[in-house]
DNA sequence: CGAGGCGTTGAATGGCCTCAACGATGGTGG
DNA sequence: CCACCATCGTTGAGGCCATTCAACGCCTCG
């Protein structure tokens, strides 16, 4: 695997599953302590630099990947050469999934920050799958909750002007976050989140800065004005 | 359940699913013949009129159903008041599977044509699934179809010119018929497919009409210049 | 026959895109 | 160490395209 070798940046080995912190939220959960005896062992534990690539459209892997910490974009390509991020990825979320049912990964999943994943075989999850229920149901769980991102995409970030758009993405980004507080993405990532473009994104951007919805506390760390970003994508 | 009289336009009485002709393509395609022994006692089967809406989103509803024929529209809504059709459920389809991992359902279903559906209890999989683990792969693969389905709406129906937009949207409601025939949606269901306004949407297909790539055979029976709408769809 | 829904078309506005330029930043190599 | 270059965010100008608001014909249905 020459791609894995070079798209690692910090190997920490072997996954400490039956310890790791994220136990309770991530795809094994409902599983007995037993269980990790036979899982912990084919699953590797890395980081990537921010653009790296995870895998592309087409290839024909058999892992899916849990994210412990970061952002992964997934991105489509049209024929025309454009591009639509369609999902975002962060920490607890797995990709991959379409390998369960599929042959090949459905989008390109490219590091935004830098992110730490888990990367287990699917064979691991079928097997796994016939002794525990409860996976499948907590894979269904996944599954769904991918899909009503997805739609959300479509009706919240697709869906009316320029101003809307942006507005609602902010929200979105804070919505996770403790405080009011969120890290932007680049304008181009932007523009293809909300299917506009780069100049559109900047400018729309630079404009909610000017008008104080969006105040810079550290270095992309933005602190929003959450009631009038919400008055904007509303009215 | 009031509302499921007053939306039934046709009770054809309970299902025969051993004998139904769309056995081998839909969710319980997997299950033995003893098993329909237990399911069909309680799956109803009815058609409803165009405009009908089957479930509403936030109805905490315990059904899904299979598309036996015809078209539903999956509607999100905006606070704003904007619309949005995410998906569009035809012949095999299954709807309302968020039920089985929620409460309650994220669209309004609502029929375009007339539709005929099945109707079974969200419990009937949930215990035929404890002893079919093949309904489970059945499932997924249910729900990454609408996964991919969904992801392509994005990449393909919200991106780029309206020209485009309309394009795709022909050749990808072309692409399941037979011939390069297909049935027009109203403009109204365009736009919100498309994220455009009515207006756009029927511009364009006017435009389409006059330049001769859409031609009307039958009433709403549209044949297509496919390589010419591809032409523009890329462009 | 009237009402309402739907598709179409026109005119005018405005918002977004395109193309372009510029400053700031950060990394690279001399 | 610094000059250089690439990348990114920003801003401007101009033009196109989609929206908005309006009107009209056609059709179905009551």
């Amino acid at each position: 695997m020459a791609k894995n070798i070079t798209l690692r940046e910090a190997w920490s080995g072997e996954a400490d599953c039956l310890h790791c912190p994220l136990r309770t939220s991530v795809l094994f959960a409902g599983l007995e302590e037993e269980d990790f005896e036979s899982i912990h062992d084919p699953i590797d534990q890395f980081a990537i630099a921010p653009g790296t690539t995870l895998y592309h459209t087409g290839d024909s892997g058999d892992y899916l990947f849990t994210v412990r910490s970061g952002t992964l974009k997934l991105v489509q390509y049209l024929p025309d050469g454009g591009q639509r991020i369609v999902r975002l990825a962060r920490v607890t979320d797995v990709i991959g999934l379409e390998i369960l049912v599929g042959n090949h990964y459905e989008h390109d999943a490219i590091a935004i920050h830098r992110t730490e994943v888990c990367r287990y075989p699917a064979q691991v999850v079928r097997i796994l799958g016939r002794k525990n229920p409860k996976l499948y149901r907590e894979l269904m769980t996944r599954w769904q909750r991918a899909l009503s991102e997805a739609d959300a995409w479509l009706t919240e970030l697709s869906t009316g002007s320029a101003r809307r758009r942006v507005a609602r993405l902010l929200l979105r980004l804070a919505r996770d976050q403790t405080n009011g507080e969120c890290e932007l993405l680049s304008r181009e990532d932007m523009g293809a989140i909300l299917g506009i473009t780069t100049e559109t994104a900047s400018r729309t951007v630079a404009e909610y800065k000017r008008r104080r919805l969006l105040v810079e506390a550290d270095p992309n760390l933005f602190l929003l004005d959450i009631p009038s970003l919400r008055r904007i994508s509303e009215s």
